[in-house]
RNA sequence: GCCGAGGUGGUGGAAUCUGGUAGACACGCCAUCUUGAGGGGGUGGUGCGCGUAAGCGCGUCGGGGUUCAAAUCCCCGCCUCGGCACCA
């Protein structure tokens, strides 16, 4: 009888172990080919719950894989550790954010440790240490230098809780703070961005990348590219210096139609253009609608409404006066923040001209229009009618028609236009990377001279968020000397939006304390890019859109030399935990160091291996583990317990089940489909357990089979398999061995199970050699005894043979 | 509204890419054996209906279609989940 099972024993031995010989070191000098497998850091607000596991787990298991598939693997782990959250948590507490994150990062290395992963903790990266943010700030002055970053005024997300700005893609939902969910609301301040919008078409290029259909279609419609026409309407107004409005529109075809315009409250031609009479009823409504939540003032619900100007442009075309508004469904950001409004072809007009009674008449006439007024809109293609010149052209051939004349009249032009915007990078908030420039009222903005780095956080701020960013209440960080001349000037205040940290984490990695740049640039060549990056889908317009953008900043400015940082992306689904994401704040967290302290890690780590295909998630079920738990222990005892009598099991097939297992979890492990891996090797298990019942161990095709089963499982369950390879006496480590190949003529079937159907009903299956031909398979069909009532007064009218598989009868 | 992913036993899921035995593997449940004490173990059964059984019929969201053969391919519809959404 051999000894128990006892997980925490081995883990923990192992663990000890592993770490002591540096057994996953990783020597960047290595001559075997290198792989890059990197998983999301994780966010640094609290401990590590299940959902960490699921995204760790898997990519451990692929990673040690490739290490056995001979691969220089660089699997490292990290944490971020700057931003709103920590800083939130922190002040709910009362502890300083350094201390707190740094409190949470102990607790959490300690928690990663216990899963048994392959990382090299030499490598670990803290992106809230002056070490990491020192580069932080250095990457900010490179797209300084280079014109990506520019400080402007804008019309900002603002979270009143947060009490700071937030990047439009921090803005989810019906318009709430992505941290908080409180509704966001709009403020115009003056800010840094960095310019991803430079990068808007080649972001929408994924050739040469292996990436999930789902996330490159939300990367796609993020970015929102559309192909239109710029209309100019003419202006001749005494309020305002400019003698145009531009419009966007994807219906030039539609212009003939136009009976006003719409510009958003915000445009910079309100003012000017509203007239006397008009002015106290437009200001009241410019301010009522920059006071409405993002949320009210999007909602498709509401009511279209809108003010009268007084003044009026002139559609060059037609020649007719069109009256200018301003309502709150046009947005400044998208197009010209000016809108020609089509009632008769657009909904929205539509709308907006019944309730304030415009003119609505029909310049593309529906199939069979009848000449009467509209009931809605009509926005499907048609006919161009009351279009002057293009009458009777079909409104599809209209919209390049219509542009190429006021192309060569020189009234508009053919156009494109995105919805993303420029990255807005500044927080008014204390936890961040300080953006290092200086404004000086004799030389302007200076940036921070590289020698000068890090602008380091001061710990002895007040950090609790006032709305203004609390570094400027810190007179020694805030006053300070300008570079350039000497004289007194003041430090930015804001700090870097915590996405600045991740977009770059994963060049560090390869370098993790080089003192001298943001990494050793030949190392970085050797490991760049990265190979395989897995993580949530939930930073699919965030992080994953923002890493791209920095690296193709980067490349332009000759820092790397690639335009992808990612080239496979693998997305794992969420776990739930009562149908909502796991989060500290809905309480709802489960924690995974009590299943680590009962069952064993190897066990949790097999169990979330088999829960389903890992892009699926769901929800958090552990009533399903004791069945993994079972496996380990039937593995101990299947490889220690003394054996029965002899048998007459055939090594034949012994080796043949093993080959097949081998060729099986090879080519799950290559395709992610981890759950049917861990279901072949319960099946081998099975199997093995019923040759040693009836006694056929101890030959050299038995010892072959436990020892592959052992190599397969080493990636699963890294501990019980170490430990059970050291007791069958194999040279330590099971994890530096090569990953065992299969012998395709071994995984070839001998006999086959023939099914016979009758018009596609199986009646019949029939054991037959693999080398059955066509003829004589057809033959054992017909000969059944199964299947001969159904042939009887029938008239066979086909056969069909499928190779190794089945005959199908057709009677009639 | 638009984009994406899905819908299979009591449960998680397999088979879908490549049309060919639906329900692998596991949980749960039922029966049975084992003095068996801390998350027991063995054996058998388990889609639904009829039947002691052999077996027969019905079954992969619904409806059509293609095919000798459809969970799988095509069309229409319904539902669920995720993302985007007054984008002109």
């Amino acid at each position: 009888m051999a000894d128990r099972y006892d997980p925490q024993e081995i883990e923990k031995k192992w663990q000890q172990k592993w770490a002591d010989d540096d057994l996953y070191k990783v020597r960047d000098d290595d001559p075997r080919p290198k792989w890059y497998s990197l998983t999301m850091f994780p966010y640094t607000s609290g401990d590590l719950h299940i959902g960490h596991w699921y995204n760790n787990i898997p990519a451990d298991v692929h990673a040690r894989y490739m290490r056995m598939r001979g691969y220089n693997v660089l699997h490292p782990y990290g944490f971020d550790a700057f931003g709103l959250p920590a800083e939130n948590a922190a002040i709910k507490r009362g502890i300083h954010p350094f201390k707190w994150t740094m409190q949470n990062i102990y607790n959490m290395r300690r928690q990663v440790k216990s899963i048994g992963a392959v990382y090299d903790w030499s490598r670990e990266i803290i992106t809230c240490l002056p070490e990491y943010y020192k580069w932080t700030e250095w990457f900010f002055l490179k797209l300084y230098e280079a014109g990506l970053a520019y400080r402007a005024r804008a019309p900002v997300n603002w979270c009143p809780d947060c009490q700071t700005v937030l990047a439009n893609e921090q803005v989810v939902g019906e318009g709430v703070c992505e941290r908080c969910e409180t509704p966001v609301i709009r403020r115009d301040l003056e800010q840094w961005f960095f310019r991803i919008t430079k990068y808007a078409d080649e972001l929408l290029n994924f050739d040469g990348i292996d990436w999930p259909e789902r996330i490159k279609s939300m990367q796609r419609n993020w970015i929102g590219k559309s192909f239109g026409t710029e209309i100019s309407f003419a202006l001749d107004h005494p309020g305002v210096a400019e003698k145009e409005i531009k419009v966007f529109t994807t219906r030039p075809d539609t212009v003939f139609g136009v009976t006003f315009m719409v510009l958003a409250p915000e445009h910079p031609l309100v003012a000017g253009l509203t007239s006397p009479e008009k002015k106290a009823e437009v200001e009241a409504y410019v301010l009522k609608s920059r006071r409405q939540s993002e949320i009210e003032r999007l909602s498709t619900e509401k009511e279209k409404d809108g003010v009268f100007t007084g003044a009026y442009c002139v559609n060059r075309l037609n020649g007719q006066k069109v009256p200018i508004w301003i309502a709150d469904y046009v947005l400044l950001s998208y197009g010209t923040g000016a809108v020609m409004a089509v009632p008769a072809h657009d909904e929205r007009d539509f709308a907006f001209a019944k309730k304030y009674r415009l003119p609505v008449p029909v310049v593309i006439s529906p199939p069979d229009w009848d000449g009467r007024d509209l009931k809605e809109a009509y926005i499907e293609p048609g006919t161009m009618v009351n279009s002057g010149r293009f009458d009777g052209l079909p409104s599809q051939q209209g919209i390049d028609a219509v542009t190429a004349y006021l192309a060569e009249k020189g009234w508009g032009k053919r156009t494109v236009s995105y919805k993303i915007r420029d990255w807005l990078i500044s927080r008014q908030r204390y936890w961040g990377a300080p953006i290092p420039i200086i404004y000086c009222k004799k030389c302007g903005t200076v940036p921070v001279p590289e020698k000068d780095l890090p602008v380091l956080l001061p710990e002895d701020a007040e950090f609790k968020p006032t709305g203004e960013s609390p570094l400027k209440y810190h007179q020694q960080f805030f006053n300070t000397k300008c570079p350039k001349c000497g004289g007194p000037a003041e430090r930015e205040t804001d700090t870097m939006d915590t996405f600045v940290c991740s977009s770059w984490y994963f060049l560090r990695y390869t370098s993790p304390h080089y003192e001298k740049a943001a990494f050793d640039s030949a190392k970085m060549k050797h490991w760049l890019p990265v190979d395989f990056y897995t993580g949530g889908a939930e930073h699919a317009v965030m992080h994953l859109l923002y890493a791209r953008f920095f690296i193709k900043a980067i490349r332009d400015i000759g820092i790397v030399d690639f335009d992808e940082p990612f080239l496979r992306l693998f997305n794992n689904g969420i776990i739930l935990s009562g149908h909502e994401k796991m989060s500290k704040s809905k309480g709802n967290v489960v924690n995974p160091d009590d299943y680590v302290n009962s069952l064993g890690a190897d066990t949790l780590r097999g169990y979330f291996m088999f829960l389903g295909p890992w892009d699926q998630g769901g929800e958090w079920d552990d009533s399903g583990i004791s069945g993994m738990s079972r496996w380990m222990k039937r593995i101990w005892t299947l490889v220690l317990d003394d054996y029965k009598s002899a048998g007459s099991r055939g090594d034949l097939e012994l080796a043949r089940f093993t080959h097949r297992t081998i060729k099986k979890v090879t080519e799950d492990i290559e395709k992610i489909r981890f759950n049917t891996m861990v279901a072949a090797l319960m099946e081998f298990t099975n199997y093995l357990g019923k040759v040693k019942d009836e006694g056929s161990v101890g030959n050299p095709a038995w010892d072959l089979a436990i020892k592959t089963l052992l190599l397969l499982l080493a990636p699963t369950a890294p501990h019980i398999s170490e430990e059970l390879w050291h007791r069958a006496g194999y040279d330590y480590s099971i994890h530096s061995q090569p990953w065992p190949h299969w012998n395709e003529d071994l995984v070839k079937e001998e006999e086959i199970t023939l099914v016979v159907q009758v018009n596609g009903k199986v009646r019949d299956r029939i054991a037959a050699p693999a080398s059955i031909t066509g003829q004589e398979a057809v033959q054992t069909a017909l000969d059944s005894a199964r299947v001969q009532p159904y042939l009887e007064g029938k008239q066979v009218v086909n056969k069909i043979y499928v190779p190794g598989k089945l005959v199908n009868i057709v009677v009639k």
